[in-house]
DNA sequence: GATTACTCTATTAAATCGATAGGATAAATT
DNA sequence: AATTTATCCTATCGATTTAATAGAGTAATC
């Protein structure tokens, strides 16, 4: 299941990238266009500015804007940063590995040679899919 | 992140169907042989049988056994049965399908058209493979 | 210097997860 | 029939995680 912080800080992330201009956005105003709790957004928003998605700006007219090109900013690592592992098990993680305790092979482990499929499949969706991708579908689908 | 109630019972599952005959496996053998917890795997055991997979015989000689035949397991059905929705997102569930609160138009919804993508490559996986396909794909390693 | 808006830490309530306990039930053996 | 074996079922518990909240601090603008 998607955690909430992993949807909002998308939503946060596409309506960032959805105005034409990059002046700073309030979080107030993202809150209330996104209808997600002001307070917590607040903190999704700062770890995606401390990993280098965003920019931020202090006192009147300051809010957050995009730092990269939404076109530039893949899935896989806004995934990463705000869910975590791509992969359902740990032992298959590429970015996250850890061995699992109640499993003496990984090569003849049913679980470990199902879920690296399923790690894959959604790696290539992932990796296919920008900001920018995901904006510009949405207005394909308006028009 | 795959629960270790899925994770359990796809050993369980994988393990039983690795036995050459349809005799019943107790319990504390299965657990043993996959290090899980005896009482977890009792309580997952029994999902499994009141859904369909497994049957059981109590008393001496008694334990779970295969109702069907591996490769008519798909894996669709065992992931759903013990972890729930394939899709990470309530919007994009086929089966257990739900509206989000927050979103006005799931049409225009960044992460409801990303999430789809990812559902469908997961069920893509998960159609594509029995219990029969993560055994066998074992076997072919061992060789 | 007053206002605005981000920064940061701490706390909390609720939900979920993994595990455990213990008695009830049914089948097989003696 | 009694005993043993092993599943059946409910209830509970501790730990962790999640989502949200509170509130004081900092920096920039007007």
């Amino acid at each position: 299941m998607l955690s909430k912080k992993t949807k909002y800080g998308l939503k946060a992330l596409a309506f960032l990238a959805s105005k034409d201009t990059r002046e700073p956005l309030q979080i107030a105003e993202i809150a209330e266009h996104e209808n997600i709790s002001q307070k917590f957004l607040e903190s999704i928003l700062l770890t995606l500015r401390k990993t280098g998605f965003l920019g931020s700006k202090k006192g009147k007219g300051g809010g957050y804007y995009l730092i990269k090109e939404p076109s530039d900013i893949l899935m896989t690592s806004v995934i990463r940063v705000l869910e975590g592992p791509i992969a359902m098990v740990p032992c298959v993680s590429l970015n996250f590995y850890e061995k699992c305790d109640d499993c003496p092979d990984e090569k003849t482990c049913a679980v470990h040679n199902l879920m690296i499929q399923v790690r894959d499949s959604a790696l290539k969706v992932y990796r296919n899919n920008t900001l920018a991708d995901i904006i510009v579908k949405t207005e394909i689908l308006n028009s």
